[in-house]
DNA sequence: TCAATCCGTATC
DNA sequence: ATACGGATTGAC
């Protein structure tokens, strides 16, 4: 007999069911390998997760109909953990199991994986010195389950660093995942590690091929490769003795996987290191609210440099207010509106033959509500949620919805608001005016440069499109940051300090005459951090904020998008502990995408199809997390048994709140 | 009195 | 989802 997971994605058929497995089937019919099972009449696809003596079905059970493939893939421990996954996130084993293991492809199956040749040795770890308690981690690399949350130095090589890390967990015969947001980070990685791992190690990312794809994921299924470099979903690779699993950037946008259950990489590497007794290491040049939280609650330490070597690392950071900022007296940085302190810092580099950096930020961007006279923020009373202004000029809150009939600056007692917009984009042509002579590239949009040749360039670029400099930039100025810093999310100020520090991250210290010049008002807090060089002081304070406020990671968060009726409804019957907060409905915030509609839905309102789109949010106290999930689990089953249709989406923790 | 229809339930 | 059974409602 045989327990076997039909993958149907409907809530309550979330279970194995058992099946008898015939004597010609009794061979391959392993724990792991897809299999095809008559269930309620019609053949369906599964995965036989165990193989059983006795069934407590008290029915009559059927045959198991086929062995699709004699390949063990939903091996009993990425079974664990997809189930985990599932429990985490309010969603169906087979919808994480879809995400974890790619499509199956019958010739590369058939394919044998050569036997790798290379040794890996234990990798100079001189690098990793700079670190306080970096050996006592590299240590318990070996037998343990070390889990850090890593801070690096500015200009720091941290893809040698992974790299180093992956051989060190190699070398000690244990596996190792690194997940990365892109496949820029990716390449980068790959570099440092092929001369360390050789054939040891895969590079997995969805934009390979279906063939390439499942070949590199079956060399690891198979034992063939022992280090997986990734996207966010090779955070489920297969790993045999996983000893660590590395998530580079956790803050970056991309992490967030857009199919359901959108489970965030972080997340299944926590669950991950929890199950398989495993190492986990979350790096970055800034640190994540979540990843503060982890270090908080004592479950990861804190692997940081000490204050000293910091200031030595950083570049000297400048910032000027948009306000009474001075403009360069050059006339060509006058038209160019180029503070002269930007211009100057620019200047010295390219005198030393350095690269400078102008990160401009891309058009289109949500515009959200200030006062009038200070330009403070907008904020509601009651949940410190953006405000919105309705058709008829109503104000009312874009997170609880609460409507607000006397708006009062908190700053300054002015009682009017408008929308905020964004400055005029600066040109790469107005700044390569500026600076006659400098050769001018640019990289954003659909044209990312991945590295510039060395010596005098001007790189203009958007946020995260930075070009890697060999030797790091001379200067790097931050442009225009309203647009980053007034969007009405609730990450706004830890996305800006991420994009800041890995920017900063890329010019020289200030020994070497490294600058930073940012168009901010240096008493903002995400300024300071910068100026300060303080991700982790800042991420405490982003985490104080969220518990204040109750959102997560504070809390657990969960929300449910769709119609409004629909949401509602599906609210309402929510079986909710009394310590459960209900705000909306409210619009969806701006950038998320509805969810998608069913045929009939689309059918009968395909106009305004995204115009009755509401969110709900629900949030519990930590620790009922798990009723949470139970509860929308049981909301979704109930959906499913009254056929309730309509297009809605659940998320816990979703990546954007308002 | 039979059939069309509506729920609720189970699917190994 | 989909199939089935028992209850319910409607028309002869």
């Amino acid at each position: 007999m045989a327990r076997v997971l039909p993958v149907l994605g409907l809530a309550h058929l979330d279970r194995p069911f058992d099946y008898l497995v015939d004597a010609d089937q009794d061979e391959s019919a392993v724990p792991g390998v897809r299999v095809r099972v008559r269930f309620s009449g019609r053949l369906v696809d599964g995965y036989l997760l165990e193989r059983i003596e006795t069934s407590d079905h008290p029915g009559k059970l059927g045959w198991l109909d086929r062995v699709v493939s004699a390949e063990p893939v939903l091996t009993p421990e990425l079974a664990v953990l997809c189930r985990a996954v599932a429990d985490r996130y309010a969603g169906t084993m087979g919808d994480v199991v879809r995400l974890a293991i790619p499509p199956r492809h019958a010739r590369t199956e058939r394919e044998t994986t050569p036997e790798p040749t290379a040794v890996v040795e234990t990798p100079d770890l001189a690098g990793w010195e700079r670190y306080q308690l970096a050996d006592a981690y590299f240590e318990s690399l070996a037998d343990g389950h070390p889990r850090a949350v890593w801070q690096a130095l500015p200009g720091e090589d941290w893809p040698r660093r992974l790299a180093e890390l992956a051989a060190a967990t190699l070398a000690q015969g244990r596996g190792c995942i690194l997940v990365v947001p892109d496949q820029r980070d990716l390449d980068r990685v790959w570099a440092e590690c092929e001369p360390l791992i050789g054939d040891r190690g895969v590079a997995l990312s969805a934009g390979l091929g279906p063939t390439a794809r499942y070949r590199r994921w079956l060399a690891v299924r198979r034992g063939a490769a022992q280090l997986v470099i990734g996207t966010r979903s090779a955070v489920f690779a297969p790993v045999a003795d996983l000893g660590l699993v590395v998530v580079w950037d956790d803050g970056d946008d991309s992490m967030a996987d857009p199919r359901a259950p959108y489970p965030h990489p972080r997340e299944v590497a926590v669950l991950r290191s929890h199950h398989s007794k495993c190492g986990m290491l979350l790096g970055g040049f800034a640190r994540s609210a979540e990843a503060q939280a982890l270090v908080a609650s004592g479950w990861a330490h804190d692997l940081v440099a000490e204050r000293a070597t910091v200031r030595r690392h950083t570049p000297r950071v400048q910032a000027i207010s948009d306000d009474d900022r001075q403009i360069a007296r050059d006339p060509m940085a006058r038209s160019a509106r180029i503070p002269e302190v930007a211009f100057d810092a620019a200047r010295s580099a390219f005198a030393a033959d350095k690269p400078v950096v102008f990160s401009v930020p891309r058009r289109g961007y949500v515009p959200s509500l200030a006062c009038t006279r200070c330009r403070e923020h907008a904020r509601c009373r009651a949940c410190h949620g953006p405000m919105q202004l309705d058709a008829d000029q109503r104000l009312s809150c874009r997170w609880c919805g609460r409507p607000e009939r006397s708006f009062r600056c908190p700053e300054c007692g002015n009682t009017s608001v408008r929308a905020t917009v964004t400055g005029a984009r600066r040109t790469a042509e107005e700044l390569g005016r500026a600076f006659a002579g400098v050769p001018v590239v640019t990289s954003g949009g659909d044209t990312i440069l991945d590295e510039i040749e060395p010596g005098a360039r001007l790189v203009v670029s958007t946020p995260g499109a930075e070009p890697v400099a060999p030797g790091g930039y001379g200067a790097a100025v931050v442009v225009d940051t309203w647009a980053q810093l007034d969007r009405a999310d609730l990450r706004a100020e830890e996305h800006a300090v991420r994009r800041w520090m890995a920017l900063a991250a890329m010019v020289t210290a200030h020994g070497d005459g490294g600058r930073v010049v940012i168009v901010a008002d240096s008493s903002l807090a995400p300024v300071q951090a910068l100026i300060r060089w303080d991700p982790v002081g800042f991420a405490t304070m982003q985490l104080n904020q969220r518990v204040e406020l109750g959102f997560p990671p504070a809390v657990t968060m969960a929300s449910v998008d769709g119609p409004t009726g629909v949401i509602t409804d599906f609210v309402e019957h929510l079986e909710l502990p009394d310590d459960a907060d209900v705000l909306g409905p409210v619009p969806l915030p701006p950038g998320v995408r509805p969810p998608a509609g069913s045929a009939e839905w689309e059918a009968a309102a395909p106009a305004d199809a995204d115009k009755e789109m509401d969110r709900i949010l629900v949030r519990l106290p930590r620790r009922h997390g798990r009723l949470l999930a139970e509860a929308l689990v049981a909301g979704q089953v109930r959906r499913n048994t009254h056929r309730e249709t309509g297009p809605i989406r659940v998320q816990i923790d979703p990546p954007t709140i308002g």
